[in-house]
DNA sequence: ATAATAAATGACGTAACGTCAGTTTCAAGC
DNA sequence: GCTTGAAACTGACGTTACGTCATTTATTAT
């Protein structure tokens, strides 16, 4: 039999927390002193513990009274619900971490300006849910359209979409100080192809028609696409040219087979 | 100017809602009737999208209202501390799924004996915080005490420990109704081996070392392992023999230079 | 003008405690 | 036995972001 204090010390729960789980009915103590003061046996002690440990695994305090008190308890019923319902707090969690890469990535995008990104982004995030895919189904075939899915967006499905809209962002940087040509843009340039490389083989043809589509402001925005400004389209294309003008007959087309 | 039940529809936010974020000043309509019903503007609506985008990403009300308000707020340094928060937070859920896949297990273990699982695990976590891992360093040397960290355990840290755990719990399971020699038994063996020699390829010398330690109870307990009761190590230990016997000079001991 | 509908305010409830404030009990020394 | 400082007790309010009543007032259609 010991003081709630002693308790308090051997299991770092509050004395605060043992009163209140005493208070719901929870865990009460098995005896009193005369004067009011609460006494805590060994299995008052291991209550506690079974109780701590199913704090671990997310249960909630009435959760884990009725494990504890009925007998009839559906253990592996229980521990699947909880662990679904652990899996769903965890993909919230995952859209919410998404949603930030994305607006971070938007902001470096429009060079610090968040005011732009965030608008973009609730707009894009509007469209996402008004728009009827009919547009999509128009202008691509089938197996394209298996390919659009797999393509890099704002909202970030995975993590490759943010390596592109880091390759973007660094592109719109080096346009307000640098010229196409410059090797910190032609590096970018390479980078880009190579992940093009890496997730698109053998299907140039898609990639170009994806291209004249992005050209365009008011076919990427029914696209659902990332609004980026014109200027910083024909910049990258025009660095894109002198890329592949230096790699001439090059040496770079050949990673794809994997 | 549309009235709050309008907003409500268009918005699929709730009228308490909109009175709510009145009344803590987060969202204040522009105008009032005479009578003192809510009237929304254009610019009320937009600043509702900015509050839901960044609800969309967990932040709490009173930080939504310092960033909307505070013209210095810096949101590179804001976003990243919400970024880092909602990571700790995926991580304690993580941790949680973890402590449940392993009761979960546990219970398989123990045969359906939730009882049993639960105080093992009780006990087991409990020593993990005590042990002063002096017992390892004393039994193991410098590379295979990096071995060591590789090993499954029922804490979980990686999901292969899961697939030890089941194939242990199996073993437990046809341990109560069947022969070592059986065609389920010698299956759930050769599994073991193939993942044996996929995660700790060339490792026999110290498997068998493990194995040793793994039979004497004691050793288990005081290395942190989860405690199997001896006649089902016995039988384990039988059918891996009989298992040996038959594939005799094998076709199995090859695998691993990956 | 009247009735039906919609909007307003206010209060209580939620989960799991933290943090006072004010009062009573315990344990030890004299 | 008495005093005293430490510890324990019992409320009560605060936290978050609303949901859910209950009651009263405004608006709108007929």
């Amino acid at each position: 039999m010991i003081h709630i204090n002693e308790v308090a010390k051997q299991t770092h729960i509050t004395v605060r927390t043992l009163r209140y789980y005493d208070q719901i009915g929870l865990l009460e103590c098995s005896s009193k002193t005369e004067g009011g003061h609460r006494l805590y046996s060994d299995e008052d002690l291991q209550k506690l513990q079974q109780i701590q440990f199913y704090k671990s695994m997310g249960y909630r305090l009435q959760e884990i009274q009725e494990m504890l008190t009925d007998p009839n308890w559906n253990w592996t019923t229980g521990l699947v619900n909880q662990l679904t319902y652990i899996q769903e707090e965890q993909a919230r969690l995952k859209e919410m971490e998404l949603s930030l890469r994305t607006l971070l990535n938007g902001i470096a995008v429009e060079a610090g300006n968040q005011e732009q990104a965030v608008q973009k982004l609730i707009k894009l995030s509007m469209q996402d849910k008004k728009r009827p895919m009919h547009f999509r189904e128009k202008m691509f075939s089938d197996t394209e359209l298996k390919l659009w899915t797999k393509l890099p967006n704002m909202n970030g499905e995975h993590p490759e979409s943010m390596e592109w809209i880091a390759l973007i962002g660094l592109i719109i940087k080096y346009h307000a100080s640098e010229v196409p040509s410059s090797p910190n843009v032609q590096n970018v340039i390479r980078r880009m192809l190579e992940k093009q490389a890496e997730e698109f083989p053998l299907e140039d043809e898609f990639i170009d028609k994806l291209w004249e589509l992005r050209k365009s402001p008011s076919a990427s925005e029914q696209l659902g696409m990332y609004p980026i400004e014109p200027e910083v389209l024909e910049y990258l294309e025009r660095a894109y040219e002198i890329y592949i003008s230096n790699t001439a007959e090059g040496d770079f087309r050949q990673g794809g087979e994997a």
